[in-house]
DNA sequence: GTTTTTCCTTGATCTCAATCAAGAAGTTGC
DNA sequence: GCAACTTCTTGATTGAGATCAAGGAAAAAC
């Protein structure tokens, strides 16, 4: 199977895509692999692609006053992208890097995927239904934030997500989390102890 | 000026709308006016409709164990919904409320709104463009929430926002930010010395 | 207009997580 | 393999914001 599969099955959760419509979208896609130390996508640029992780996590950072966010992971099997600046074809404020040793994409430029839009008949209903996806994650990650005990969203990750534990290093997740290294590794202690 | 324009307004900001398209959409809506207790929408149910708010402002709330934090606002002009509830079709958290003594609505159903979907040809795009803006207003929420501390997340707000300042009870604003209604007063006054 | 209720402010105390610090464990590179 | 570096853990201290409490201002109800 073609890496460019495991996009077709991602489009096929959401609807039935025409041969034709495919081809006219594989056809722009293209593949880089980067490396560990590799910035997929740097902050104050305009973002030019929309990128497919076919193997591999990466992570989405914020600098702000000498200090790092990590706000969000993204791995295999999905979309990324600095989304709001690839939207708006303004300068984005994320750098996106790989977590892993090396990071693995399929990506189409904006201008490509504008003409998908144009041209496809199952172009925009994608879009529509990928960018509400998009929204969801997002929501449910401000209703985390502002209502949940970073401790309570660590066991929750632990329960949904247990894949990020044992694949990002424990500072991007306490950062991910809103809280310190040093927290999180208090947290995940105490968690071990009352587990036995 | 009927009420009805000022969806269109919104639209035309996006992409030039047929009279077609815009006669099957509008056609469409019905109109309901909400007083301060009622709820517009319901936590733990499938939301039915989306809105658009006419007049006035409504607040998002998700409960969580005893406490209510009010998660989002919109104001008049924009589209409102439990949304991932109207997308996934699966009940959702959010109870949402005016704010304001009414709250004027406009508003089609899920079923009309997938009539649009498949009976026109600028819905879609429509549609993925209003999710896209939706997401990128959170996605901006999930840095601030991450990356800024709430006393500059209220001055953030008093400048970009500042109509939120004077509408909005400080006790929903403080629980927006993250905070104790206490400790945004004591924000709040010390604003107020700074500035003589 | 008066009562009732809600909302906002201010003060005192307490708690949890950040910070500072240092050492252990684990990785990477030569 | 060893050295250099990064990451994780653990401890002591500090500080910002939550909580508890009460009085005052404003708004709503009658």
């Amino acid at each position: 199977m073609s890496g460019k599969d495991l996009i077709k099955e991602q489009f096929d959760k959401l609807v039935s895509i025409t041969p034709a419509d495919w081809l006219y979208f594989s056809e722009r896609l293209q593949f880089k692999q980067f490396g560990k130390k590799d910035r997929i996508t740097q902050a104050d640029r305009v973002e030019d692609n929309l990128y497919f992780l076919a193997h591999g996590v990466v992570r989405f950072i914020v600098h702000n006053e000498e200090k790092e966010t990590t706000t969000d992971f993204s791995f295999s099997g999905h979309f990324f992208c600095s989304y709001s600046s690839f939207i708006t074809r303004q300068p984005g404020i994320f750098e996106i890097r790989p977590v892993t040793k090396t990071a693995s994409c399929y990506y189409i430029s904006w201008n490509d995927l504008q003409q998908v839009y144009a041209n496809t008949n199952c172009g925009e209903k994608i879009g529509r239904m990928a960018a509400e996806q998009q929204f969801i994650r997002k929501s449910d990650r401000e209703v985390s934030l502002l209502t949940i005990h970073p401790k309570d969203r660590y066991l929750q990750l632990m329960e949904e997500q247990p894949q990020w534990i044992h694949q990002i290093p424990l500072k991007h997740l306490a950062s991910y989390l809103g809280i310190t290294p040093e927290t999180l590794s208090r947290i995940r202690s105490s968690i071990m102890k009352s587990n036995g």
